[in-house]
DNA sequence: GACTTTTGTAAAGTTTGTTTTACATTTGGT
DNA sequence: ACCAAATGTAAAACAAACTTTACAAAAGTC
């Protein structure tokens, strides 16, 4: 699975460690997660989603293998 | 976190295990989700969100303490 | 009411996500 | 070049997801 929250965040303009407090979890959380090595939780796609007012499928994509 | 899946379950007329066949994942995995046991991959979301043509945000809502 | 399918539940085990701490590397500003 | 902020990375520990097996309970069919 892929994701665009770096690019969601050079928009919004704000940091992993930002991020990470907007929804509650540890800046290494997030940083993972953009790097693709964990796939998180349905909870923080959703909460990482209303940070940046897009659906879900908008910001996480499956690929191949998946 | 809560969902729809039995709803969207008994729409498309398909019990867990077909559900689960469709997703490539165990039964019981259906059956917990669907049970608030635990919260599923945002890959699992997707996947589930995509065999009912919803989005994700559709099917699992945040409810508070999440 | 017996039979079949579907669903609930539970325990043990494996894998994966998340936190914490800590340090190295990169990037941006001056 | 120096400094500060942001990002990358890594290891250990813990929490949670997921599988497998198995059986009990419920619901639908005849």
């Amino acid at each position: 699975m892929k994701n665009t929250i770096r690019v969601e965040r050079a928009i919004k303009n704000i940091t992993q460690g930002e991020l990470a407090d907007l929804i509650g979890v540890s800046r290494q959380t997030i940083n993972t997660i953009e790097s693709n090595k964990y796939v998180p939780s349905t909870v923080l796609a959703l909460k990482i989603a209303r940070v940046f007012n897009k659906a879900v499928e908008q910001i996480f994509e499956l690929e191949e293998g998946d």
